[in-house]
DNA sequence: CTGGATCCGAAATGATACTG
DNA sequence: CAGTATCATTTCGGATCCAG
């Protein structure tokens, strides 16, 4: 390993083991911040497997297993079983999933703010009519 | 191409109304955040194709150029061509794009105290044995 | 110097079938 | 119901070559 960490690279976000470089890389997964989004909005109330996937239309039974147990590992996400037949599993943001909400909500507050002059920018570039 | 533009009928056809999810596949792309903080850092001054790689080691020329051209055509950053000979081409933010900066900002506050929490869970989850 | 075009390998995603 | 395994497809990123 190298010493990098230790001379205090955290803005480094160009580092592969940049924090900021890392988690960009889970959080723009596909799914990852429609699972958090959901629960989060569930507040504290916990969503079986079944339930969430039928809140995010489109979402592959692979794909929301994988997510989970992805946001499980990185201890955002609790999963709780119930042994029951057939088993129940529910699903809930833990206190470090829920304190990513609120940069979260600000990126989500800045892209339905701005995707509208985003594609507005799109459009203005394939057609290339800008002022003269 | 439009490998962007071109692609939804599936993925998010359904979901319309949640620009989150296309704002972070375009930050989520490998480079992006990096020429954000870059271009950021740099104010309202501009960069040069050469410079702006030179200060992201790692970048391969196509995938910057890449990033660069989606994110001008984003509206997110402005390029600026002198008809040289050779030619020089010189990059910056936008207004939009420095808006960005202020939700990118928290997002890498949250990363830089919380990802090692996230890197103990993943350690924990890993043994499964916990430290005694 | 800039950056587009093309080929290739790796990784993410998705469809389907199967297991407990 | 929840989750895994397998296979096919798509996308991403990198290397290289070529053009203005």
């Amino acid at each position: 390993m190298t010493s990098r960490q230790a001379r205090g690279l955290r803005g480094d976000l160009f580092d592969p083991q940049c924090p900021t470089r890392r988690l960009l890389d889970r959080i723009g997964t596909k799914w990852t911040s429609m699972v958090v989004k959901v629960l989060g909005e569930a507040g504290s109330e916990e969503i079986r497997f079944a339930d969430l996937r039928r809140q995010i239309p489109g979402v592959s039974q692979k794909m929301l297993s994988v997510t989970l147990r992805s946001l499980t590992r990185d201890g955002l996400v609790a999963r709780r079983v119930e042994p029951t037949v057939p088993p129940k599993v529910h699903y809930r943001l833990t206190d470090l999933g829920r304190s990513l909400e609120t940069p979260l909500a600000a990126l989500r507050d800045w892209a339905e703010t701005n995707m509208a002059a985003i594609d507005l920018a799109n459009s203005t570039a394939e057609t290339d009519d800008g002022p003269a």
